[in-house]
Formats: C-alpha cells, sequence, structure tokens
DNA sequence: GTCTATAACCGGATAGAC
DNA sequence: GTCTATCCGGTTATAGAC
C-alpha cells in the first residue's frame, strides 16, 4: 500500500518515501477514525506532521491518497482468499467464498465506503475500477478470478472460457455496488445476494455446455466479443 | 422540470415558481454551456438574476439542482419512446428502440455526464437512483420497461413476469453505466452493446419458459425474491 | 410565514518563496 | 522537498423585506 503509482510522485530519497508513507498512514487512520468527509488534507497532514502543501507535494488530489486505502483492502482479500481457494474445490464454494471474504474485508468500512466510492465513479478519477491508472489493481482482481475458476472442478465451455474471469469481476464490482448501497442491518441483504447469485452464476456456467442451449450461447459471444477483451492481460474496454 | 420535488422546496406563490424556474433553466443552460465544475452555483445564481443565497432557498444543494436536469431528460426519453412503442412490436425491436432513444436524448451531454454521474453514484445524493427522493422518477422508469413487456408479442413466464420491468431498469443503468465510460468515437461501443445485450435479453426471457430450464429458472427466481421487489410499484430494495 | 440578500465559513487545490 | 499564503467554490448563518 506504500508503492508509488503512476499517478503519484515516486519519492526519490529514503527520507521522501518515509514522508510519503506516513502522509498515507495517516489518511488511512484519519479516514477510518473520522470518516471520509472529516477527514480533511489539513487533518490528514498534521496527523503526519507535515505542511498542507506538502501533502500535495506527494499526492496530487485527495482521490489519490484515498486509493491507496483502497490498495490495502485488496490486498488483504487476497491474503484472505488463500485460505478459501486452498481449502475449497466446487467452484460454487469457491466463487461464494472469495465474495464473502471480500465483504469480510470492506464490511467495518461501510460507512464512509459511499463517499470513497463516489469518487471512484468518476470517469476521470484514477480510482475509477475501469481506468488505466488502476489498471494493475483490476489485473490483480481479475487473475483472482482466473483462480477461482481454474483450481475449480468445473468444465467450462472453451469459447467461454478465455471471458469468464472478467465476467465475474464485472459480477463482483455488481456486488459491490449493491453493497454500498446496501442499509440492511449488517449488510444481511449482501450477504443474501451473494449466496443466492453465486448459485444462479454457477448453474448458468454448467448449462453454457448444454448443446440444446446453443442460440443463447451465441448471442452471449456475440455480445462478450463486442464488449470485453478476453483474459489474460485483460481489460474491460470503454 | 420545473415540477417541485420532495427534496426541494415547493414555492407557494406564483412569483417564486417563476424565480425557482429561473433558477434551473440558468443551471441546465450553464451545465450544457460550461461543463459541470464551471457551472459554479454564483455562475447559475448571476444568470438567473438572484443571490447565490436565494438559490440555496430553492435547491438545499448543486445535487439538487442538477436533479432537475436530468428530469428533463427522462421526460425527452418518455417523449421519444412513445413513438417506439407504437411502432414496434416485437420485445426485442421495443426494448433496443427504448434504449436506443435514451443514448439519442443524452449522447450530446456526454461530456459532464460523467461528473453528473458521480453525484449520483453517492448514496446519500438524491440524484441516486436508488434512493427514496427519486422514487417518483425510479418508478416512470420502471413502468416505462413495463410498457416494453405488455406491449410487445413475447410470452412471460408468469413468474418471472412480475419481476421483469425491474430488471429490464437495473440492464437499462447498466448501459447507462458503460455508456458513462465509454470512450470510443460517438459511444459506438455502447450502440453496439445495446443491440447485442438486447438480443440475449430477448433470447433469455424467451428461454425461461422452457422446462428443461427449470433448475436456472429456481435459482433465478430465489435471486430475484431475495433481492428485488416485484412491481407494481416496485422499488429496487436497499 | 415566505422570500431575498450579504457576509462569512470551510476545505480542496495552487503559487511561489526558501 | 518543505513551507506559508492564497484562491476558489460549495455551503451556512443570519438579517431584513414582503
Amino acid at each position: 500500500m506504500t508503492l508509488p503509482t503512476a499517478a503519484t510522485r515516486a519519492p526519490r530519497t529514503r527520507q521522501a518515501h518515509e514522508t510519503r508513507a506516513r502522509i498515507l498512514d495517516a489518511a488511512i487512520e484519519a479516514c477510518i477514525e473520522l470518516g471520509y468527509r472529516r477527514a480533511t488534507m489539513r487533518e490528514i497532514a498534521r496527523r503526519a506532521g507535515v505542511s498542507l502543501g506538502n501533502a500535495y507535494y506527494y499526492f496530487p488530489s485527495k482521490a489519490h491518497l484515498v486509493q491507496g486505502f483502497y490498495a490495502r483492502c485488496q490486498h488483504e482479500h487476497g491474503e484472505a482468499c488463500r485460505a478459501v481457494l486452498a481449502r475449497e474445490r466446487s467452484f460454487r464454494a469457491r466463487l461464494r467464498g472469495v465474495l464473502h471474504a471480500w465483504l469480510d474485508v470492506v464490511d467495518r468500512h461501510h460507512a464512509f465506503a459511499g463517499v470513497l466510492f463516489q469518487t471512484a465513479a468518476d470517469p476521470g478519477s484514477p480510482l475509477n475500477p475501469f481506468s488505466p491508472e488502476s489498471a494493475a489493481t483490476r489485473n490483480d482482481a481479475i487473475a483472482l478470478f482466473g483462480e477461482v475458476v481454474t483450481g475449480s472442478d468445473v468444465r467450462i465451455a472453451p469459447d467461454i472460457a478465455p471471458f469468464l474471469p472478467t465476467l465475474l469481476w464485472l459480477y463482483f464490482m455488481g456486488i459491490t455496488l449493491f453493497w454500498i448501497h446496501d442499509r440492511s442491518p449488517e449488510r444481511r441483504r449482501t450477504r443474501l445476494l451473494v449466496a443466492r447469485s453465486a448459485e444462479l452464476v454457477a448453474v448458468l456456467v454448467g448449462l453454457a455446455r448444454v448443446p440444446a442451449l446453443a442460440p443463447a450461447r451465441r448471442a452471449a459471444l456475440r455480445l462478450l466479443e463486442a464488449v470485453v477483451t478476453p483474459s489474460v492481460g485483460s481489460e474491460e474496454s470503454p
């Protein structure tokens, strides 16, 4: 999470690197403690023991600063998934496990996730999951869903296979979107959505190999070819 | 588009109503002309010939002001759809037509749609399509998709039918999200997405009635029951 | 009680000195 | 690389006019 990003100034000296890390840590801490709004740039700078201007020297905007927080969550998620993927063999269980692990990581930050997502929704923002700036992060996530598939016991229709990791990642984005808007106690609705939609996805992936469903598969493939570029090195397109 | 909303102060006198309309018109004009960012509240107030504070008397935030713009687009879309729905009978053509009509209406505003959407993405924003404040707007849109279904020649599986309008509306939201991020010339990718995904949706709706697919339909229904409240008076839930 | 205005406040972002 | 001073725009407080 202290890794320099294309969009932020890479520290040249050892001391600079530490300053940058201190600012980022202060930002994450302040966000958790105060929420996004009250974690003002001034407050973050104060906690880091630097001036406001100095914080902006390292991070061109508040959004860039928050990107570090997201990266940390994704890192934690990756760790949590290792156990799941080592344990489960069925596609459905692997998919469910990975999604629930995500909720386990992010749920305690639900309160300010909305504002965070708001920043991410701007096509011009570096936090935007479709942006070039977040390509590395995105590809890691897509690769994770690749593992969900390859390590499992399902047989995938070969023409669908190259699109599946990206598709699952898009599905994951959808779940996250639902979670952000979920106001049920402890986000139980999202948990329910995960359980039931993972079930459905598993059924659909199985059905894709049934010969009688060729017309539907053809329609789906034509859609995918038009709009999703296949893995690996994959990337959602617009 | 000058209709008072729950979230904005309803004008009591005739003169107040005109002032409110003037502010809204100025806002829309400024947004189109200058883009969202440069359409500052001060500039909008200046164009409307009122003070800054007065603008805030009628619209509690810039987001509320922009909601009027969205409402105008939706109104235009409704008009454009009348011709489509009168002309087309096939489900696929009706769906495609309604979606293309939407793109026809909004595409010229693509440049600042991103920032607009950013406001809409905040769960706390009145522009948020899932918010209580936008229930009226949302229900109108869902009703439109109800018309797409009922006026068409398809037979819908009866257990799916009550969910279909809301599902199509969610699909429509997804298309809009894609459009916002679409950087291809003239948003051709979105047009392609509409054509191919409408095809797929039509095929799937047809398949829902095939008896051999009962397991998939059951999984889908369990998902819908958990997470989507059925029409009419429908509302996506969280 | 309904409307309008002026003067702040606050926080993200920038300029430019050291 | 670090600072101070400043800009700019969304938002709020509040006083007065109808």
